[in-house]
RNA sequence: GGGCCCGUGGUGUAGCUUGGCUAGCAUGCCAGCCUUGGGAGCUGGUGGUCCCCGGUUCAAAUCCGGGCGGGCCCA
């Protein structure tokens, strides 16, 4: 057997097309074969990779006082069409449903490019008075857009999964905050459970959601230097309250329209996200508490040792850390150790347990942490503190290099010149401008510097300066190629 | 929306320019032997609508037209 450990895939910074395919595949993430542009089949280790997100999200939207539910996938076209700023945003993009059987049907029916205009005509009939306020909604689903950019599997497909919410309030305020709760939501998930970061921004007026008053977008850094939008939450004020006639008493009695917000996240994004900025030339590298499969062990017969004493204590093992609840396999197949080793590092399993001859003997365990790919040898009764401790140091191992390399590439610009040079040395990076908010300027700055877009204002940091561009007052903008 | 490349057993590919052999190779999968501390080896076996539709031809994986799907670059 080969005494080196050769590289899997290829270097995603080099090539991450080439490995995000090879991943999709290897892993059994995904099957890009389905063979309708823009639809993809989740596979069982995707579809429980997702499920496990998914889980994540919904029980913090749940401590934040957020309702499940579920509206159809049809939307009536006379709906879709009631907010106009809406229905411009969107048109290009809806599939439509024009007949049933061989009838033509009287009104075309929209599959849903997004929910609002499903769930209001509802919401008018719901509510009636302030006291029914706040309500908070949400529901996990796929989406349906007619992409004419291409399409890439998870990243940009004609159906994607994701979780919308739907709020309404009856003051501003409320609602408003409301945006904030949302991003503290996608902090909490996002960054301090998947280990993802992201820059927090407002759009620029022109790049707002069709339909909102203010739009906050959460972008994360992929591996090849371009930025991925995995959420958004939008302030809509009145405007689909009004035009869908949500009406409330307020105290006085007076009939007035509360104001509403909506939170997309993006599950297959995110899902993507996590494969493309944790994995390596193994393969996946997953959070502990998300990954399908949590421990792996391999017994490591010899011949001349009794195998089954190390069946035995291997199946002990298994049997004692299935109690903790953790997902753990014991693969005694009879493939070589190598290649099982292959097989889990692709699957991204957090922890391995090698069992051999001298594990037996001794009472202890080998274990091999997929992120850092380095061996330890242990006492078997300190194995499950090891775990305990040591899961919590991976994810931070995760997240501290995604934070280091998001904040690493962000390259600072004042003047035209500055940009344009550090963007040829530089090439696709996050660039921090001032930006004076035109969209002149922005279409400009595309065209000249090879597709770089203006992604927003950041939330947390206050600023003011002339426009990298045409010099005019502006603010803090961040700029970088988007998928 | 524009340009370029690609589609052959489950997977990756050769063959295509210049049409003609049983569509070759690797890997996977199955059985057996041997082995097991980073993708072992040997033997035997299995597996193909050559993306789809149409055209040219005695003959098409190969040439022509259209479609579908995938990748890359640019707007």
């Amino acid at each position: 057997m080969a005494q080196n450990v050769e590289a899997a895939l290829p270097d995603k910074y080099k090539n991450m097309s080439e490995w995000y395919t090879e991943i999709l595949e290897r892993a059994e993430v995904i099957d890009i074969r389905y063979g309708v542009k823009g639809f993809i089949v989740y596979r069982p280790f995707g579809m429980i990779l997702m499920k496990n997100i998914i889980k994540l999200f919904e029980e913090e939207l749940e401590k934040t006082g957020h309702k499940p539910f579920l509206f159809p996938v049809v939307i009536p076209e006379r709906n879709l069409r009631m907010e106009k700023e809406h229905i411009k945003g969107f048109e290009g993009e809806v599939f439509w449903i024009e007949k049933g059987g061989y009838t033509p049907l009287e009104e075309r029916l929209a599959l849903r490019p997004t929910s609002e205009t499903a769930i209001y005509p509802i919401y008018a009939l719901w509510f009636s008075s302030y006291k029914e306020l706040p309500f908070k909604g949400y529901q996990t689903c796929a989406v349906y857009r007619y992409e004419t950019k291409a399409t890439r599997p998870l990243l940009r497909g004609r159906e994607f999964l994701w979780i919308e919410t739907h709020n309404v309030y009856f003051t501003e305020k409320e609602a408003r905050d409301q945006t904030v709760e949302d991003a503290e939501i996608f902090y909490k998930v996002a960054t301090e459970k998947l280990g993802i970061p992201f820059l927090h921004l407002k759009r620029e007026e022109y790049d707002k959601f069709p339909g909102a008053v203010d739009t906050y977008a959460f972008d994360t850094l992929l591996p090849d230097g371009r930025v991925l939008q995995i959420g958004t939450t939008h302030y809509l004020g009145t405007n689909f309250t009004k035009v869908f006639n949500v009406v409330v008493h307020d105290e006085e009695g007076n009939l007035v329209n509360p104001h509403s917000t909506c939170y997309g996240i993006g599950l297959s994004r995110i899902l993507a996200s996590i494969l493309l900025i944790h994995g390596d030339e193994y393969g996946a590298v997953l959070p502990f508490d998300i990954a399908p499969t949590q421990i792996v062990i391999i017994p490591i017969y010899k011949a001349g040792f009794e195998n089954k004493e190390i069946d035995k204590y291997c199946n002990e093992i298994h049997e004692s850390l299935k109690n903790e609840g953790y997902r753990v396999i014991f693969d005694n197949s009879e493939k070589t150790p190598g290649e099982k080793y292959y097989y889990y590092d692709m699957r991204g399993v957090p922890f391995r347990i090698e069992i051999g001859p001298k594990e037996v003997q001794t009472s202890k365990v080998t274990v091999f942490r997929r992120d850092t790919r380095s061996r330890e040898t242990i006492p078997l009764e300190q194995l499950k503190e090891y775990i305990v401790k040591t899961k919590d140091e991976i994810l931070k191992n995760l997240r501290e290099k995604a934070e280091k390399r998001l904040k690493d590439n962000i390259i600072e610009a004042r003047t035209k010149e500055e940009l344009i040079e550090a963007f040829k040395k530089e090439g696709r990076k996050i660039y921090k401008v001032f930006f004076c908010g035109r969209k002149e300027c922005a279409d400009e700055i595309k065209s000249v510097l090879e597709g770089l877009e203006t992604r927003g204002t950041p939330i947390n940091e206050k600023g003011e300066g002339p426009c990298v561009w045409c010099g005019e007052p502006g603010h803090i903008c961040y700029l970088a190629k988007a998928y």
